[in-house]
DNA sequence: TTTGATGCAAAGACTTTGCATGCTT
DNA sequence: AAGCATGCAAAGTCTTTGCATCAAA
């Protein structure tokens, strides 16, 4: 999910961001990675090509970006919220350590698929409310030899 | 759900959990309860029967609760962390303003349904873990006027 | 009795904010 | 040139911890 350059200025441009090298640097940052990280291992690996970013201006791009749906706060269970720059319907895999991974493209689709609109509709008629996503998360832990 | 003092020592004691007035309270303040209160919320209720009690007390118990599975923390999206005594396989419904609540039985049950055992079996096989669980949740608002 | 829980306050982790300066538009 | 973003540090929010005391087993 490389970004270049040109197509960062592009979605900023289209969301209304000034697009400034640090959040070039954060975006990039975050679309290069399948790692889900928080805000500070984001800012501790941007800190190699840019000495001077701040921690506060990670944070505030950050929540820039997902305020206009370019990233996603992912909700992991404990600790630092998590970030992902991939906004694709797609299963996050949290593991007891705190690590979140992606499901692979073709089980996640064909997990998603198992939901029912139907179902979704009725939730917002009955509640009056609007769906605007979800979040299918599987709790899950590495296997040891015993595990069956 | 509401969890008779005999039933609550019961499941303490199942779980090994020294019984004290406080995890008392906590469990059954929580149990009691349907909003989804953070560990602050819950100790502003529970204040009203134990004066005493501690927000500490509340922070521990709910870890000690959760560290056995006899209450669960919630993903909410941001801002503290959520605790539920539903532990049932259920959906939740997060609003934009952080609220959580749970979707009607019967519709949790029916969107739930639609998730295919055998994707879940391949994504334990393929990644080589263990799954444990599965959050299903809702990302909505309240719906204005406008909204179609 | 022994062991672990409580309450308090202090420390810690995570995030946001105020303000002067600098950069994008 | 105007206005928003940055960097820094301070403040804020949420959670955990140390320790003396107390209660459960």
């Amino acid at each position: 999910m490389n970004a270049t350059p040109e197509r960062i200025r592009e979605l900023f441009h289209q969301h209304d961001l000034r697009c400034t090298h640090q959040r070039e640097l954060v975006f990039a940052g975050l679309a290069g990675t399948k790692a889900h990280p928080t805000a500070e291992e984001l800012y501790l690996n941007l800190h190699g090509q840019d000495p001077n970013i701040s921690l506060a201006t990670v944070y505030n791009t950050l929540d820039a970006l997902s305020a206009v749906g370019l990233v996603r706060k992912v909700p992991g269970a404990s600790g630092a919220c998590r970030y992902d720059a991939d906004t694709s319907q797609h299963v996050h895999i949290s593991m007891g350590d705190g690590r979140v991974m992606d499901a692979p493209q073709d089980l996640s689709e064909r997990l998603l698929a198992g939901l029912s609109l139907a179902v979704l509709h009725e939730i917002e008629d009955r509640l009056g409310i609007s769906v605007s996503r979800i979040n299918v998360q599987v709790i899950a832990h590495s296997r040891t030899l015993k595990d069956g």
